[in-house]
DNA sequence: CGTTTATAATTTCTTTGTGAAAGTATTAAG
DNA sequence: CTTAATACTTTCACAAAGAAATTATAAACG
């Protein structure tokens, strides 16, 4: 994406528009406190550059000039997003606005980085050869460490350490190729893109085979390490999780965790879905693990609002269901502890298919194409 | 204080100076990313306003011109911090570095606010009588929520409600005043004077009568809500709070809930103090709740390190000594959840004097007057 | 000693970002 | 057709900041 001859303010105004969608000038200045003059001043290299376009005026009722809403054209840059999980790759095209044109599973046969290289190109092969546009920028994003957007530095689900994944993936890949951590990525597209827009600062806690969390204050995503989480400490006296922590959220939330529970008190392997289903069908084992699991989830949720203050906590990843089954559980753990004034924090559950995730990646390209 | 005339730029200048010390034009220019012709033309203002001045010149080894380090008049300016605890007034004079130049403490007879802003107002009458240098402005903190700088909403403490307490100062006063959160104030003096100088964010945690809490993210304190950290839950299985919550913060760490398990514990009423010897010379009882409270201490600095990624936290307030009678209660309580790659922040117990938290109310007038 | 070299600070000039104010374009109401 | 309201543009002025050249100072070296 060519934007190098751009200003800084000009990109605002684009990321502006990009993320509150079409608005007239007037608009955009009072939004981002402009005045009229600025405003028309740096949309005009955007309007030349093709980045955005006019639409049709719009009449407000009463009298005046009818604005102009300025837009930016989505189709004309495509972004791929992958998402690594152990079993399977998850990859989408989208536009510049991440919406989601195109996707694409394909299993995992081998976790050796090279294996993992050639299938992440064959898949944006597929896709560039579905479209005589071309491609604009990948985003790829893994659950673990990655560093300075460039190495994975330690992925315990692929079993990586250290891996130059980024210059592995640009000497395949004839385009530009980002990297970064699956929660950030994620984080990023849910500020810009999903339930986190509007929203000065908010925290995004994901349940499934790990747990994530991404946090953003003062509109920016802080880069907070990603393991100290997974064991933050629920209550001393729950189970036992594969480090030897009592009651810490892997204990209470990793999916393993939940399905060992109820396994071993079924005396059959019963999978997560399962677990689900039997909780709603007040399987008392069942039931307990859910229910349990769901507070935890609220009180984490509850610890996360008091001690960074932020406004909304949305609560993802596959295995959130749990929440949706035992709602009044999250519910619990979140007003266990309130004081008078209550929580400062929305509290809302928004599951999200890995498909989301690959859309975050898709996020992570779009923001490098296009730095605000 | 005169600055209405400098730039914001000049501003930011002053303040780098003011917190990181005396420096040459070049070392600024480096440190704030600016170019060496900038920074002449920013310092020259302040110097003219006699906010800076030049000092000898200073011969680094080598060959070259001789550098020209520039520090503040410190004692061009003068402030009062005043703290209000349900007890006393704690008041100090600073200089424009916040170093204590002069304190006071006097009790308080009676919480009404017409005859606490007379106390107030006598303080700072006395400081104004010791000196025939005038004040620039005076600032003041209390524990519970201000809004806006204006109105104490609700101190508990105090047991005001809604109390437009910087209007009725001003008029008291013939000076600015500035009024706050104590722990904000606490927290904004340690980030530019204190522990936290240099670091990007950090924690602030602080225990006593109450639990406070301040944060400091890419430089700015947030404004974290004071009340729910008082009550975060570190062991569903501890003792009560007030409020009817398992061990929570204030059931585990408030001054009240120490004196009264010990003093429980022996059938006779036991001040802090004397607990704590208590606990140093292995009184079963004191020694047992003592080091719980450290390490529920602990457990929420790790709390904190988890969910907000901050590179440092300082344990302080008044019943922050029991963290160094437990010192090893509190590494438990930290590292009891470590995840192998360990914690992200520093730790470290600072104790501070009810002076300390004046000199908070000083930082938050000499930000007010100071705007960066 | 002067000359060279290195570093600090300043001056001059230019670029860039911004707003104020005045002007143009467009629309509805009278 | 005039007036008023709103959207946008143009012109001008100003402020912030850097580049490059200039001055100031100090050590090293022949």
């Amino acid at each position: 994406m060519d934007c190098s001859p751009l200003s800084a303010s000009s990109k605002a105004v684009a990321i502006e528009i990009l993320v509150h969608g079409a608005q007239s000038r007037t608009r955009l200045a009072n939004r981002m406190g402009l005045s009229a003059a600025t405003l028309t001043r740096l949309v005009r290299p955007l309007l030349e550059a093709g980045v955005l376009v006019e639409s049709d005026a719009v009449r407000t009722p009463g009298r005046g000039r009818s604005s102009l809403p300025l837009d930016v054209v989505p189709d004309r840059y495509r972004f791929i997003g992958v998402k690594l999980t152990t079993e399977s790759i998850y990859a989408v095209v989208t536009d510049l606005r991440a919406k989601i044109l195109e996707r694409e599973v394909v299993a995992i046969r081998s976790l050796r980085v090279p294996d993992v290289v050639a299938a992440v190109s064959a898949i944006v092969d597929v896709f560039q050869s579905h479209s005589d546009l071309p491609v604009d920028a990948v985003g790829v994003t893994v659950g673990g460490q990655v560093e300075a957007g460039e190495i994975v530095a330690d992925s315990p689900f692929l079993n990586w350490h250290a891996v130059p994944f980024r210059a592995l993936l640009r000497e395949e890949l004839g385009t530009p190729v980002h990297l970064d951590n699956d929660v950030v990525g994620l984080t990023q597209a849910q500020h810009w893109f999903g339930y986190g827009k509007g929203y000065e600062n908010f925290a995004l806690l994901t349940v499934g085979a790990g747990i994530g969390y991404g946090l953003v204050v003062n509109n920016t995503v802080v880069p907070t390490l990603v393991s100290p989480i997974s064991h933050y400490p629920v209550d001393p006296a729950g189970p036992l999780c594969p480090l030897g922590h009592r009651g810490c959220m892997t204990a209470y939330l990793a999916s393993d965790s939940i399905i060992s529970a109820v396994s071993v008190g079924h005396g059959r392997l019963i999978g997560y879905d399962e677990v689900l289903e039997m909780a709603k069908a007040d399987d008392p084992i069942a039931s307990r693990v859910v229910s349990e699991a769901a507070r935890a989830l609220g009180r984490t949720a509850s610890a996360i609002s008091s001690l960074t203050g932020v406004e909304l906590i949305i609560l993802s990843g596959e295995g959130v269901h749990l929440a949706e089954v035992a709602q009044s559980s999250v519910e619990q753990g979140l007003i266990e502890y309130d004081v008078p004034r209550g929580p400062n924090s929305e509290c809302v559950v928004r599951p999200m298919t890995f498909f989301e995730w690959a859309r975050g990646a898709a996020a992570i390209a779009i923001q490098a194409e296009f730095p605000g």
